[in-house]
DNA sequence: GTATAAATAGACAGACTTGTCTGTTTTTCA
DNA sequence: TGAAAAACAGACAAGTCTGTCTATTTATAC
C-alpha cells in the first residue's frame, strides 16, 4: 500500500530539488508546498537523504520512460531513430522547467562517489547508456557500445551547455551525430 | 596592493568549493582551513557570494591558462593539436582532486541564469569555446565555429560523465573527435 | 458506529548558517 | 623606534537547518 500522500511528497520534492538544488531546498519548504505535515515525512522516510533518493528514483523512471517513448515515435529508419535523440533533447530543453540534468546536479552536490545519492546518479547514466546501446544495436551498428558512448557524450554535453549557457547547441550535436552514425552503420 | 592573505583565502575557498560544493562549504570551514579571521574575510568581501565569485574567477583563469598551455605543447600538426584536447582531459581526470567541472557545479547550485555566479560559469564556458574556435581556425577548419562547438560538446560530455560515472569515456571521445576534425579539415 | 490507523499543527532541541561587533595583537612602513 | 594599518580571537545576533515530540484531528475499515 503506497500512500498517495507519500507519492505527492516525492513528486513535490523532486520538482523543488530540480529547480532549486538539494542543499538549497529545505524540508520545511517541501512540506509547505506539498501541504504535508513533518511527521508524515519522517514516518515514510528516515531522513532528508532518503527523500532525495526517492525523488531521484522517481525522476529516473519518469525520464527514462519518457525518453524511450519519444525515441520510439521518433522515426522510421534506424538512422532516423538515432537522430531522434536530438529532437527529444530539443523538446526537453524548451520546457519551461528545464534546469539541466538533475542527476548531474545531484552528483555535483554529493561529490563522494560512495554516497548513495551520487551512486543513484551514476546508475541513471548507466541505464540511459543502455538504452542508447540497444538503439545502436537495433540499427545495426558495427560496434553498438562505441556508438552509444559517443552519442551519450554528445547528449551529456548538449544538456550541460544548454543549462549553463542557455544556448542551443543542437545544430552542432546533430551534425556530429549524423557523421558518427553514418560511420557506425557503414561497416 | 592585493593582500597575500586575500589570495590565500580565495585559493583555499576555491579548493573547498570544488571538493565539497558551494552550499555545503561553510564560511567557518574555509576560515579554519585558511587560518584566517572572519573579519579579514569580510573586509575583503561583502558576502560569501562574493567570495564564491572570486574563487570562480581565480579558477577560471588558472584552468584556462593551464588548458591553453597544455594544448600548445600538444602536437606538431594542426590535427594533432586539436586531438591534444583529449590528452589534456585525460590528464585532468586522473588528478586526485578531480571533482568534475566546478563551473558546471556552480551553475547547478545556482540555477537562476541571472545570478552572477551562474553568469560567471556561463562566461567561463564561452571563453573556453573561444579557445577551441581559435584552435579550429588556426588548423584551417572550413567552419571553425561549428567544429569548436562540436568539440566543446564532446569535452563537456566527457567531463560530466567522468565525474558522475567515474569512467573514462575518452576512447569514444577521441574516436568521435577524429572523425569530426577530419571532416572539418577536409573541405 | 466504533475502534484503529494515519495525518495534522506546532512547539521544541540542538546544531549549523552568515554576518557584525569589540578589544587586542601583530605586522607594516617610514 | 614609533605611528598607522591590518589581522587576530572570540563573543554575539538572528536566522536557518534537520529531526523529535506531543496532543489533536481526520480518515479508514470492520
Amino acid at each position: 500500500m503506497t500512500s498517495a500522500r507519500r507519492e505527492h511528497l516525492v513528486d513535490t520534492a523532486a520538482k523543488l530539488f530540480a529547480r532549486h538544488g538539494f542543499h538549497a531546498t529545505g524540508i520545511d519548504r517541501i512540506l509547505a508546498e506539498a501541504g504535508v505535515a513533518k511527521m508524515t515525512l519522517y514516518k515514510h522516510f528516515r531522513s532528508k537523504d532518503e527523500l532525495i533518493l526517492a525523488a531521484l528514483r522517481r525522476r529516473d523512471e519518469e525520464f527514462r520512460n519518457w525518453f524511450r517513448r519519444r525515441l520510439e515515435a521518433g522515426g522510421e529508419t534506424p538512422r532516423a531513430r538515432l537522430m531522434a535523440i536530438f529532437d527529444v533533447l530539443a523538446e526537453w530543453f524548451e520546457q519551461p522547467d528545464f534546469y539541466g540534468c538533475t542527476f548531474a546536479a545531484a552528483a555535483a552536490e554529493f561529490h563522494d562517489s560512495k554516497d548513495p545519492i551520487h551512486a543513484a546518479a551514476a546508475e541513471h547514466k548507466r541505464l540511459l547508456l543502455g538504452h542508447l546501446r540497444d538503439l545502436a544495436a537495433a540499427a545495426g551498428a558495427v560496434d553498438p557500445d562505441a556508438l552509444a558512448e559517443e552519442l551519450a557524450l554528445l547528449m551529456e554535453g548538449a544538456t550541460a551547455l544548454a543549462h549553463v549557457c542557455g544556448e542551443k547547441n543542437l545544430r552542432a550535436a546533430r551534425h556530429a551525430a549524423a557523421l558518427l552514425i553514418d560511420e557506425a552503420l557503414a561497416g
